[in-house]
DNA sequence: GTGTCGGCCGTCTGCCGACAA
DNA sequence: TTGTCGGCAGACGGCCGACAC
């Protein structure tokens, strides 16, 4: 597996896009959205260490040393943030440079006008196929949903018998695809036939895995997929234990912290259960400016199928640290929750404030106890220096 | 990509051997000597440094801090160390893991019976082919060399016509390959027909890369893969950044050289420029038992492309901190080398004092200045508890 | 509207000895 | 001794509409 190489083929006023940014939103799903360049973040070592934990498929050893120097919760600048896929899996990912920021600079950040982070923009006309065993197998091509090719594909020239026209697609690394695309059969359909076999098989796409097709603004077919969830997709690696990986991330992290100089981290929208780097307006105004008590509803989204955004529903049941010894006073994953549906095990018992949207009318378990903070937030301007150690989980 | 299953297939005495010892020996080449468990090592964060960099294909951030309290080498006992092979690639690695000792502990090392290391045992009846265009098209099967074909598999039957056979191999994933074994054509020859091209595609072997048969003492076939060393091979992983890869491998090692823990890591053979968890023997008598001196002659063992070895010989001109900012005093490729052949950019210019056979006898250039070290070892008892403050560049 | 199948044709896989390096 | 090729037969890729859910 390689890194991808940096195709900077729009978006010249360069900010934070490296490769087509939209078709790298449509792969990293509805749900995805990245720090603006330039913005103030809050970066979560404890999420980070999750990705991790989950890309080398091994949990953090209980014998992990402790960072003291390390808070749970960096403000940080971020310097540079560049959309990347993985040359032989084509799977998204991030490369962002966080800066943190000392205590004179924090101060300052307040007098900032807030930036909560740009929404992730889903192209409008798209489609995003789940490939069945039809679509995959050797023996024919792709069926194109009639809806879908009619939104997306250029129109066919019906005086043609049968209407067929040749498509040109590019992936994420600006490689060019060729389909015929055709109209035909009885019911009438439509199908992509002479090249569609090469494609699957060099992307190594398996039934159930996605495939998703975008027209732009500048009439350009973009082509992406994403793999199904299969369990152990992920990839260890034998170049650095697991151990050293968590110990690699604190170290990295608290060098900056303590010497104020950037760092460089890896995002993984569809491997990490959570973001870990979050708008600091966003953090700010989940963490000091809502009210959340155990009892209170709130819902959440979530990601379909089909690539389209739901909510769920569910409880607040707790607030409490979720990691009490290594990382005390975090804000992450602080919210202990009960889900209304019970297909449970899919879906996180514990979530950050900033994922939620709390529901303050009609509380379903109204509890007498509303409780804010355990660490109240001072009334008046907030002091992001004083939150560092105050707040922030410096031992 | 993911990391192979422990397959406990022979070697039921459980010494370090995880998979097939002698397929994974073979695959590694015949310079690849794994430390015996329970010895004890010198481990070098700087030769792991290195592999880590070849890896990432990275080199290490001048940025990068020190580890003030990680001395340059780390006497450890072996605790355990197995045999893996990538599933996806097959390539073999070893992972390790290491326990310093404290200073008591060093002292009574000097009293154990030496451990230079096993000697790599390399199969007897084994035979390794690059493979031709021919081999690797789908045009045809695979050309075995004669002398090859009668060393290593079992004989036709001649009475048949043509003589053939059904060979059954397994590779270091214990999984079975399936080969028609055939005698034939005007001139007569080996070749393997049926089966072939399934091996060639499963494991994307391409012209140059190396197949590897061995015949072993329990009458089994075995069946390794080398690749060649195609540029750019290498698997950054998007993972983590290789910054936080280089300072969690420090970390790591250093916490456990605080704590006197255990650490592991996962050794590379293909991909390491040198093998850094040394036998402490080999280490002490290379260092403290050896006089070199500039201008010195010397041999030193390489592998050759037919997976045997060779001697390069060169002459030592110069002994000096490889990098003597970070790592002071190391004896990592403490020495500057030329060599003979100017085939050159293929050889380090540095070296250790572990890898190279000085020759004692007709120095080609006699240095009027013979020394040993910079700081020459105490004579009598050596103590290695004195070493880690003395010798072994605690800053 | 679309997933899967039987039918059918064409290309490519893969086994053979010829031939030359 | 062995790498590559032309020849050839059979397997599979891949395009088609039928049909059912």
């Amino acid at each position: 597996m390689k890194l991808s190489a940096c195709l900077n083929q729009q978006s010249p006023e360069g900010e934070k896009s490296c490769l087509n940014s939209e078709l790298w939103h449509a792969c990293a799903g509805p749900l995805v959205s990245l720090p603006s360049l330039g913005s103030h973040v809050v970066y979560f070592p404890q999420g980070h260490s999750e990705q991790v934990a989950v890309s080398t498929n091994k949990e953090v050893d209980a014998q992990m040393p402790n960072y003291q120097s390390l808070p749970a919760q960096l403000v940080c600048q971020l310097h540079n943030v560049t959309m990347h896929a993985d040359i032989e899996t084509d799977e998204v990912y991030a490369q962002m440079t966080l800066q943190p920021l000392n205590a004179q600079e924090q101060k300052e950040v307040s007098f900032l006008p807030a930036d909560m982070g740009v929404a992730s923009k889903q192209p409008t006309n798209y489609f995003c196929k789940t490939l069945t065993a039809s679509d995959t197998s050797t023996h024919g091509g792709f069926s194109v949903p009639r809806r879908a090719a009619e939104k997306v594909f250029p129109p066919l020239d019906f005086s043609q018998q049968p209407p067929a026209q040749e498509l040109i697609a590019r992936d994420l690394h600006n490689n060019e695809w060729k389909f015929r695309h055709i109209f035909r059969g009885q019911p009438k359909r439509h199908l992509l036939t002479t090249g569609w076999s090469v494609f699957v098989s060099a992307k190594r796409l398996v039934a159930g895995d996605s495939v998703l097709f975008i027209w732009n603004e500048k009439n350009q077919l973009l082509l992406g997929i994403r793999r199904a969830n299969r369990p152990q997709t992920v990839m260890p690696s034998s170049v650095l234990s697991s151990d050293s990986m968590h110990l690699g991330l604190l170290a990295a992290a608290a060098h900056a912290a303590a010497t104020n100089s950037r760092f460089t981290i890896f995002y993984n929208p569809r491997a990490s259960p959570s973001e870990f780097v979050i708008p600091l307006a966003k953090y700010i105004k989940a963490v000091h400016h809502t009210r959340v008590s155990v009892g209170m509803r709130f819902r959440m989204l979530f990601e379909t199928e089909e690539s389209s955004v739901r909510r769920y529903m569910g409880t607040i049941t707790g607030i409490s640290d979720s990691d009490p010894v290594r990382w005390p006073n975090s804000h992450w994953r602080s919210v202990k929750v009960g889900w209304d549906e019970s297909t449970a095990g899919e879906r996180q018992p514990r979530v950050s404030l900033w994922e939620i949207e709390p529901l303050t009318t009609f509380p379903m378990y109204p509890s007498p106890f509303p409780l804010r903070l355990k660490r109240p937030w001072p009334s008046g301007l907030p002091s992001y220096a004083g939150m560092k150690i105050d707040d922030m989980g410096l031992n």
